[in-house]
DNA sequence: TTATGTGCAAAGCATTTGCACGCTT
DNA sequence: AAGCGTGCAAATGCTTTGCACATAA
C-alpha cells in the first residue's frame, strides 16, 4: 500500500527502476499539494525544487508513476486530465454550478467495492470517481 | 431524464436553443455507436451523415451538451477524454492486463447515491465512475 | 561499467479563437 | 428580421518523439 513519497521511493528501486531527482521532485510536489493537479502546475512546482526538470520528463514520469499505479488520473471538470498521489484515496463531488469542491473518503465506497468484485470476479486496485450535482446552497 | 436523440432535440428547443443539423449529427453519431467516443471519432462519425461539418463544431457542440447535461465525459484510460449520451447510464470497468472492459449499471450504484446525497446535502446530477483492476482471467 | 532516464529541440496534433456568413426561429 | 451557431483559416499550446548525453545502480 503506498503512502508517502519515500515510500514510493522505496517502491521504485524494489522493483528495479532508479530513483532520479526528477521522479523525487514530482512526487514531493503531488504529495506537498496535496490535491490534484494539471501536467503544467506539476512542472512548475517541481521547477520550484528542481530547476531545469523539462516537460517531457514531466509527462514521461507521470505516465511512469501511473502504470505503476503511484499516481491516479482524474477528470473533474473542463476537457482536462489532472494527477494526484494514489495514496489519497479519495473521490471527488463537485458543484456543477459554483465549482464547490469536496471530497469523498474511500472507505465509504469499500462496501461497494466488495460487493462488486464479488459477483464481476475483477480484483480491482484503483477507481476513479467523480459524482457532479448541485450543491446545499446552489440547489 | 433524457433518453434519445429525439427527445434531447426537443429538450434542446424547450431549453430555447437551435436544433441544427450539426447538433443531430453529433447526437447520432453517439447514439448509434452507444459507446464513448473520442473528439475526433465522433468528428468522423457525423462527418459521414452530414459531410461538412468541421472540427471547431464538434469542439463548442460537445461543450454545450455537456454543459446541458446531454453528454457526459468520460476517462478510461490514456490521457484522452471521450463522450457519450449521458442517457447510457453506465459505468466502467476496466482490466488493466488486458484492456477488457465492461459496462456498470447505473442502478447499481442508486443506493449509495442516495445516501450521498442525503448526508452531503448535494442533489446530484451526474457520476463519471470507472473502476481499474484485473479481470478473472488476468488475476 | 551499463543502460536507464533526462535534456534539448523540433515535430505533431488536439483544441481554441476571430470573424463573417448562413440558417433556425 | 434577428442573432445564434457554423465554417474557415489560423493561432495556440499541450503532448510526443528522436537522439545524444548524464547518471543511478
Amino acid at each position: 500500500m503506498v503512502c508517502s513519497p519515500a515510500h514510493i521511493a522505496s517502491q521504485i528501486r524494489e522493483r528495479g527502476f532508479r530513483l532520479t531527482p526528477q521522479r523525487m521532485a514530482i512526487l514531493n510536489a503531488l504529495h506537498e499539494s496535496g490535491d490534484h493537479l494539471l501536467p503544467l502546475e506539476i512542472f512548475e512546482k517541481a521547477s520550484a525544487s528542481l530547476p531545469g526538470i523539462t516537460e517531457p520528463t514531466i509527462y514521461r514520469t507521470l505516465d511512469f508513476l501511473v502504470e505503476n499505479g503511484f499516481v491516479s488520473v482524474t477528470h473533474v471538470r473542463g476537457r482536462r486530465l489532472e494527477y494526484e498521489l494514489t495514496q489519497h484515496k479519495h473521490h471527488h463531488l463537485v458543484c456543477s454550478v459554483c465549482g464547490l469542491e469536496e471530497e469523498l473518503s474511500h472507505e465509504w465506497l469499500q462496501p461497494f467495492r466488495d460487493q462488486l468484485e464479488q459477483i464481476t470476479g475483477f480484483s480491482l486496485t484503483e477507481d476513479q470517481i467523480t459524482f457532479t450535482g448541485l450543491c446545499r446552497h446552489c440547489k
